[in-house]
DNA sequence: GCTTGATTTGACCAACTGGTCAAAGCAACG
DNA sequence: CGTTGCTTTGACCAGTTGGTCAAATCAAGC
C-alpha cells in the first residue's frame, strides 16, 4: 500500500532480510534500545549497505509498524453481526491468541511501542482504532441487548481480550519460568475459552 | 535490607531523587533507552553526581528491580488459604488492578524488563516468584477441589490476573486512546469483578 | 569485453554514551 | 577562624552511535 514496491530480486531479499533482522532486534530492545549495527549484523549486512536499503533506522522502525497495524487490526474486523455471539467472540480470542503463538515478536514491537508512549502511532490509535472499537463495541452492546450474550462493557471486554492473549507473547519468559518446561498455549487456550464463556452466558 | 541505609538526610534525599527519576525514565525507554543524562536531568542533577550517589546506571537499575520486585509479589502472599475463596481471589485482583492505578510506572518498568529477556531477574522468577506461584496454585487447587469455586487451572487464573491488571498500567497510552477521556479505572474494576466471579462461580 | 547502472564497502565524521578525576565548594565542629 | 570530610562540578576520555561519501565491485545488455 504505502511502501512502493521494490523492483529487482535481490531488493526485495535484502530489504526482507532488513525488516525480520530489524523485527527481531527493535521487538527486544525498543526503538532507542537498538542500534543499527545489531540489525546489520541480523541482516548479515554492513551498516551502510543498510543506509542503502532504508533511508535511516527511524525508516524501518516506521514500515515495521505500519505493516504490524493492519495485521494487528485484522481479526477484530472480522466480528460478524450476523454471526453466533458467543461463537464470534470466541472466534476473535482463539485468532489472536493464535497470533500471539505463531507471531510472538510482532506482538513485542508493539507492545515496546506503546510502552513508550506510542510515540509513532498515538494518532492512528487516537482515529483508527478507536474507530474501529467503537464500532465493534456497538455490535457486541447490541449482543446484550438482544439477550444473546450477557450484559457486559464491550469495551473492557475487548481490554480483557487483548490483554490476556498477548500476555503470552510479550510475558512469555515470565509465563515460561512459572510453567517450566510446559507449553503454556493448550491450557492458555482451555482456559480462555472457559474464562470467556463465563462471562458472556451470564 | 541488601542496600545499606544512606547515612545523611542529604545522601537520602539524593538517592531517593536518583531513583525516582531512574524509575521515570527506565520506565519509559528501558534499560538501554535511557541514558545517565536523561535520568540525571530528571533528578536536577549533574552526571558526575550521579555516579557519586550511584556506582553506574546499571546499579540504578538494579536497585529499582529489586525494590520493585518486593512490592510486586506481595499482594499474592497475602492470598490466604483459611479465607473465603472468591473474597480472597477478587480481592487480590483488585490489590493488583490499585496498583496500576498507582503505581503505573513501577508496572511498566517490570514490563520493559519483562519484555526484553528478564535479562537481570530471571533466576528470580525461576525460583522465588516460581515457588510462590506454585504454593498459591496448590491453595487454589484445593478450593476447587472442596468445591468452593469452579475447576479452573489455577496457573492460567494467576496469568490472567496479572495480565488484566497490568495491561491498564503498561497499555495506558492504547487504553486512554481507545476510550477518550474516561477514567478507565472504575469501569476496570466493576469489570474484572464479573469477569472473574463468571469464571470462579461455574 | 565494455559500458552502464545497481550494489557494496572501507574510511570517515560529529554527536552522544557511560564513566573518571582532580579540583573546587561547602557545612560543621573544634 | 581553620580544618576536615562530605558534596558538587567542569573538563575530559575512550567507545559507540546514526549517518555520509567516494570509490570499488558487480551484473547484464550491447
Amino acid at each position: 500500500m504505502t511502501t512502493p514496491a521494490p523492483r529487482t530480486r535481490i531488493q526485495e531479499k535484502n530489504r526482507t532480510a532488513i525488516l525480520e533482522a530489524g523485527l527481531e532486534v527493535f521487538s527486544q530492545y525498543g526503538f532507542r534500545g537498538t542500534t543499527l549495527d545489531q540489525i546489520a549484523e541480523a541482516a548479515s549486512l554492513s551498516k551502510p549497505n543498510l543506509l542503502y536499503y532504508f533511508p535511516s533506522k527511524e525508516a524501518i522502525h516506521t514500515e515495521l509498524l505500519q505493516g504490524l497495524l493492519e495485521t494487528w487490526l485484522d481479526p477484530l474486523h472480522a466480528l460478524d453481526n450476523d454471526g453466533d455471539p458467543v461463537t464470534e467472540i470466541l472466534d476473535y480470542v482463539h485468532r489472536k491468541l493464535a497470533m500471539s503463538r505463531d507471531f510472538p515478536r510482532e506482538s513485542r514491537l508493539f507492545a515496546n511501542e506503546i510502552l513508550q508512549g506510542a510515540p509513532r502511532i498515538l494518532d492512528v490509535l487516537q482515529t483508527d482504532l478507536r474507530q474501529l472499537v467503537d464500532e465493534k463495541a456497538a455490535v457486541i452492546r447490541g449482543w446484550s441487548a438482544r439477550g444473546k450474550i450477557a450484559p457486559v462493557d464491550p469495551h473492557h471486554l475487548m481490554f480483557s481480550i487483548w490483554a490476556l492473549t498477548q500476555h503470552y507473547a510479550d510475558f512469555d519468559v515470565q509465563v515460561r519460568a512459572v510453567l517450566g518446561e510446559k507449553d503454556p498455549f493448550p491450557g492458555a487456550e482451555a482456559y480462555l475459552d472457559q474464562l470467556f464463556r463465563g462471562i458472556l452466558t451470564t
